[in-house]
DNA sequence: CTTTAATCAGATAAAATAATCTGTTTATAA
DNA sequence: TTATAAACAGATTATTTTATCTGATTAAAG
């Protein structure tokens, strides 16, 4: 298959932009996120686990506990959650597996790929996760359909 | 971790760009291409085999037998290799791993993403094997640094 | 206090992907 | 005509990724 991320990186990106589009400070818990998202509740559990190791959710033990955001929606990146979960090595490999990428030896596709690469970096770079909050509303209220 | 094509089709694109960038007509061992692309010999003896069932590769059995492109490098794009191996629902799904994806109920990258998608798109219709001849035997050349 | 519901840690299982192996057929070349 | 070297078919193994399970800890609510 082809993929883009990691499930791991795609449900983590769903549950923290979740997180994001609820009222800064209120507590989610795993199950709730997994019924909402249609994602398994023990992965996205460990995912936020990982993701509170990371610094970018803080989670809260016990009755009534849960996760929520560590920072302002507006303090994190795409980026930061993609380099959290898959790492960043995408962004500096190469597209055709070829070894060794660098300008002085690239691959067939260097220049064309090297392009798109770099948008894709700068968007997941851009966009943070308080500007998507509308549209990820708008989608999670239609997920059940 | 993060990928764009699987190995099995990083391997292809490899193998079919190396075979481009032979004289047209001569034959190819799965051997040979293993040892200068440094992939597995088996590996890519299943892939060309599977290559050679969608009609893009031929082979000739026997002593000195191999593999060659069935057809000019100018007729075969990139994307006909993607879709035969790892197939084209990439260019038709959520980076975000959202379902139903679709302008009434974008995902929040939808309008972003879906600019991207539709470059990489392209690109990969527009360029065939024949445009990339000149930069593959350099990469090759340079393989073993 | 006790019950309940949550995170958390770590093991385990299941599924998908990548790689290898074993043997057969085929055609070339010595 | 025999030895060799290749594709080919299919089974098997290994590795990685995805998902689940089990029990422990924690904290709120009754
Ligand atoms: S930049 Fe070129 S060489 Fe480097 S990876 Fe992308 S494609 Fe391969
Ligand atoms: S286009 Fe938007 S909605 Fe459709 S997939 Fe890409 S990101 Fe998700």
């Amino acid at each position: 298959m082809t993929v883009i991320f990691s499930k791991k990186c795609e449900y983590g990106l769903q549950a923290v932009l979740y997180l994001a589009a609820k009222d800064a400070g209120e507590v989610v818990s795993s199950d709730d996120i997994a019924k909402k998202l249609n994602i398994p509740k023990e992965f996205v559990s460990k995912i936020l686990q990982s993701l509170t190791d990371s610094g970018l959710v803080n989670s809260k033990k016990g009755k009534a506990g849960g996760f929520l955001l560590a920072k302002h929606p507006a303090n994190i990146r795409l980026l930061d959650v993609v380099a959290a979960i898959d790492g960043l090595e995408i962004f500096n490999s190469c597209v055709l597996g070829f070894p060794n990428c660098s300008p002085d030896h690239p691959c067939p596709l260097h220049e064309k790929w090297g392009a798109l690469r770099t948008s894709a970096y700068n968007m997941l770079t851009e966009q943070t996760l308080d500007q998507l909050k509308e549209k990820t509303l708008n989608k999670i209220a239609h997920l059940e359909v």
